[in-house]
DNA sequence: AATGAATGAGCCTTCATTCAT
DNA sequence: TATGAATGAAGGCTCATTCAT
């Protein structure tokens, strides 16, 4: 590819990520264009529909936060990497994505058929953040990475729905996610 | 009103939930039309934009949920209620209601300023359950109803991402909202 | 017919009068219906069509202008009467019924068809204005009924374009009609 | 702009031209797009709404009227070149855009807040020769452009009324505008 | 006879996608 | 390759007219 189409296709790649996150999925692709500075023709040369851009918003973002997940789990200390992890999730992801996870809440999007592989990894850190937690016996044994997975969409959207609650009723679930005697 | 015209409406009404929760919020009002046996001109009588007819399904949800809400404070035990209204909330309507939940939040709709009276009373409820809960020691004294409402949108989160574990993971989060030494 | 019919009628005519003038064509059914007082089927019961009912208007309106034309005809100085006529068409009749005109511009309709025999009367009552002038001397000789039939339009128009300025410009076209000498 | 979409924005101009000089305003767009052989977004492209093409139209025929005005102004006998003009916007002009003239009365436009500069351009012509022709002795002395406007208004009304009579009704115009003594 | 609810065709406008420049 | 003009299929909404109450 040549330098000038692959700068391109970065920069239409941050404008949607922001434009979607800002005003949601329904913003016309003529619109990113015109943010991005290029025809609109330009965006289909890189991503062949709609849809298509919004999955590799979707897969960038998640490959950022595989990597966080990557870094705590070998700097941080085991009993608090998981919880660390989700913390940053829902209070710093997931303000800032909050138009994402609406808009694939919103358009029968499943991230893991979108991008399995990038899904997989990230169950794989996760699985791993907790297998740790679990080890160093500050994390309940009776979860699994599904439960935690879920948990952290449910504090995700507590924190969309009510963002001056989130701090609060997120250490509500940790409390229910640690183990017993640990409170 | 005639009693064919509040016919129409009531029936519109109850297709147009059923079509939103299945489809989301971008089915044409002309499908919705179709389903109800009505020409798209109906609906329109009795709902002036296809926003409004789904603010008055909304209006109507919240209004069943008041009313489910206050039954349990009448008959069921103090200690209880909360966790059973809360596990009502999101095993049935959760499940029954993902559509609009998610149709809720990609549109940038805020229930609180759609239907504000059913909110105020939704939350009236909730907090008298919570009050009585706490009162009969079984949950935590140092959450709102703020709290309460963000944890029930999170648990409705985890049941529609994950149906599978939702029964385990509303526990953990239960058992977060528990008083300290009642686990 | 019955009486209430009749006033029915009667009533929406009025109406529809007052808003076709107010409002254009374009003004719904419904909302005629709703200044009436009636329903909707009401008005269709009276007039088969939308179009009908304003022909109907249309009609209405000539009676009135061809009775004044008579009583001018029968009281006032022939030598004035067509004049008089005239600027009362103008600055009385044009003033208020500005709406119709125009509306019956921009609608392909065309009065003589639409209310035929209305306007034989119309134009015989003009015809007779006109020869009582021609005959006292004080309009020109070279004009006839269809001549002054458009002039009184054109002032109508001109009315209708700048209220300001209708005095003197129905002023200069009377200058133009009357008999040389006679300035 | 490229070179296609210039020719299809002149090609949608004209033939909006005639067709609502024909067919009137409630004309649909997309007759005008069949018309002119283009997809109706490409109408849109070009211009905002229907109601933004129509004042393009407009626009487009008064700067017509205007370049014919100045033509005279440096050519013809300035005795003569107001009636000429007059003339000319009756006699051509007013037949073929009868339908304009008529769908902008119908539709509570006002020219002069359409296009505010062409207005002004035009009416900076019509004092031109207006005051040419007082200069030469020719035009009453008491009427202003505002007059003249509204006489032109008129004689466009009578000639769109009833083409038959409109050389002559022009005249008993004309002679109502010609100073004294110059019958 | 009156009502006003229901119908449904039709209009304006938007926007994902294609294609000529 | 990039551009942005063109396309055309929908969709929301209005309203003349019909018809059940």
């Amino acid at each position: 590819m040549r330098a000038d189409a692959a700068r391109n296709r970065a920069r239409v790649l941050e404008v949607a990520y922001e434009t979607f996150a800002a005003d949601g999925l329904s913003v016309p692709i003529d619109e990113i264009a015109r943010r991005a500075g290029v025809g609109a023709g330009t965006i289909y040369r890189h991503f062949p529909t709609k849809d298509a851009l919004f999955q590799a918003v979707i897969a960038e973002r998640i490959r950022g936060v595989v990597d966080e997940g990557r870094a705590l789990l070998a700097e941080a200390d085991p009993a608090d990497a998981l919880f660390m992890f989700l913390r940053s999730m829902v209070l710093q992801w997931g303000a800032a994505d909050r138009g994402l996870v609406d808009a694939l809440a919103g358009s029968g999007i499943d991230v893991n058929t979108v991008v399995p592989e990038a899904e997989d990894e990230y169950l794989a850190v996760l699985g791993d953040l907790l297998a740790a937690g679990q080890k160093a016996g500050t994390v309940r044994r009776d979860v699994t990475v599904s439960d935690v997975k879920a948990l952290l969409v449910g504090c995700q959207a507590m924190q969309a729905y009510n963002d001056d609650v989130a701090e609060r009723v997120t250490s509500v679930v940790f409390d229910g996610l640690r183990a017993k005697g640990r409170r």
